[in-house]
RNA sequence: GCUGGGGUGGCCGAAUCGCUCAGGCGACAGCCUGCAGAGCUGUUAUAUAUGGGUUCAAUUCCCAUCCCCAGCUCCA
């Protein structure tokens, strides 16, 4: 099943606007890349739909049996970074560091697995040096009169190729010097951008001059240092494909005279309630606005997983419950098992496994279609919960069938881990005064009993295979 | 206005030129329970914006109309 070579996997390439099917440049390994934040703020859900997106790509990539190698940049200097840390009259290195530490803890609250490298802009300046200087040498790109280094659109002659921009309507001369600018007009851009006292104390000393990269050299340079000059896959955000990823072709391609990236994954962004998530709308949300309002990071993760990455996702809090809902079901089919001693029917069994897991791993490899992978699995939570009502299920079939539960979430990622902890004595003792009531039908003691647990945060539930009690969160 | 995407049951969301259009949530019922806000099962919803057309057959293709969203207007 894990064919590593030529894989089952197919892709929605935006460079050919089609399905691929994916193959590595390496039998067997991955190399990919994700834009990562720009850190002169919190994430916000929009910035992680993203970044689960690539995480459920890089989980099933590796489910698929490839190595992969994951690099996420760190874009700790530009325009909204110099302007924020002069804001706040700190040091840029001071004010970004609070947001990566932030970004970190985001991440690890919505079980997105660590990259393998987080290379920092800041600390790659001479990577960037180097490739401008080519540039420079190769006649492509060129000094401006304010003294910044600009890449000259016209001599790349496959400029436009990914986002299908018309370099025809190119002004002659028209430049830009901010990382941000009107989109689906293309400009020549800046490699450098020569120091202004705009820029207070960020600036590098270099061949180049005084001054600081611009903002698309960073990913070309960070990128190609640790996944090599042509590498597979690299995903980011629909609004990064012009200009910014139309100009990391630019510049590696024009520098290294090979192919950049050979599979070009966008997702889509996200409403809230129905419209684009702005501040003005009120409809603008954090991980950690989400988080105090007492919402499961798990569930956040589940609903912006659970449509199709190339599709635009209205976020709801009607959605938001609905996941935690859906989790809780695949929760509870895995505590349900674990009681599980029945006797088995057979092949039934067997039969639903083998559909189950053709029909998860068919869909997603078939470019990430989440949706028909979710609904085979809960065809198959289904059919399972139908097994454990009639006790047609061994201890032995239950933990396989656990197993293979687990197995998907580590695709998905969105089942807790078993509390293992133990509880406090206070609440044991608790418990057994419990049992002891109900032994004794006397009802009153039993429900107070139970309703003071409940306060605690504990819920219990009796079963015929005895008390079962979960930790309710928020 | 221009460019692009989309309108599927109460909500979210799949799929497909053709057995009765997934799945989740919700609602309802049954089971279980001393009871239970817990759990399971089943049912449900008489769903494919509207009007035409092509076709043996369309929700899936074409045309028109209406509506929604995004980008073009620096907080993705």
């Amino acid at each position: 099943m894990d064919t590593t070579k030529g894989s089952n996997i197919r892709i929605f390439n935006t460079l050919t606007r089609q399905k691929e099917n994916f193959s590595p440049l390496e039998e067997g390994k991955v190399r990919m890349y994700t834009c990562g934040p720009t850190v002169y703020d919190y994430a916000h859900i929009g910035n992680f739909r993203a970044f689960l997106f690539e995480d459920l790509l890089k989980r099933w990539l590796k489910h698929r049996g490839f190595k992969v190698t994951h690099v996420m940049n760190l874009t700790d200097v530009d325009d909204k970074t110099i302007r924020g840390s002069q804001k706040q009259r700190k040091p840029l290195k001071e004010y970004t560091d609070f947001y990566i530490k932030a970004f970190f803890e985001d991440i690890k609250t919505l079980n997105v697995e660590p990259a393998d490298v987080y290379p920092r802009a800041t600390e790659h300046i001479p990577e960037m040096v180097s490739i401008i200087k080519t540039l420079l040498e190769k006649g492509i790109a060129y000094r401006g009169e304010d003294n910044s280094i600009y890449y000259d659109i016209s001599k790349f002659l496959a400029y436009g190729k990914l986002s299908h921009i018309k370099t025809q309507k190119l002004k002659a001369g028209a430049r830009v010097k901010q990382d941000e600018y009107a989109k689906e007009e293309a400009r020549d851009f800046a490699l450098w951008k020569a120091y202004t006292p705009e820029d207070g104390d960020v600036f590098w000393e270099t061949e180049l001059g005084k001054g600081r990269p611009g903002w698309h050299i960073e990913c070309s340079a960070m990128s190609m240092k640790y996944l090599g000059e042509t590498f597979d896959i690299h995903c980011g955000g629909i609004d990064n494909m012009f200009p910014h990823h139309e100009n990391e072709i630019a510049q590696s391609e024009a520098a290294t005279g090979k192919p950049f990236v050979r599979y070009w994954m966008h997702n889509e962004h996200l409403l809230v309630e129905g419209k684009k998530m702005s501040k003005r709308f009120g409809n603008f949300y954090t991980l950690r606005d989400l988080l105090n309002k007492g919402y499961d990071p798990l569930a956040i993760r589940y609903l912006l997983l659970s449509t199709h990455y190339r599709q635009q996702f209205n976020f709801t809090f009607e959605g938001l419950n609905a996941a935690k809902s859906a989790i809780e079901r695949l929760k509870n089919l895995q505590r349900r098992l674990q009681d599980a001693n029945g006797k088995t029917i057979g092949e039934k069994l067997t039969q639903l496994i083998y559909k189950v897991q053709a029909g998860f791993s068919e869909a997603m490899d078939d470019d990430l279609n989440i949706s028909v992978a979710l609904a085979e699995l809960f065809d198959f939570v289904r059919e399972i919960n139908n097994l454990l009502d009639i006790n047609a299920i061994t201890k032995e079939e239950a933990v396989k069938v656990n197993q293979l539960i687990s197995d998907f979430d580590k695709v998905l990622g969105v089942i807790p881990k078993a509390e293992q902890e133990k509880l406090p004595q206070e609440v044991e003792a608790l418990i057994k005064q419990r049992e002891e009531a109900r032994k004794a039908k006397d009802w009153k003691t039993a429900d107070e009993i139970r309703q003071k647990l409940r306060f605690m945060g504990i819920t219990l539930e009796d079963t015929p295979q005895g008390i079962r009690w979960k930790k309710e969160k928020g």
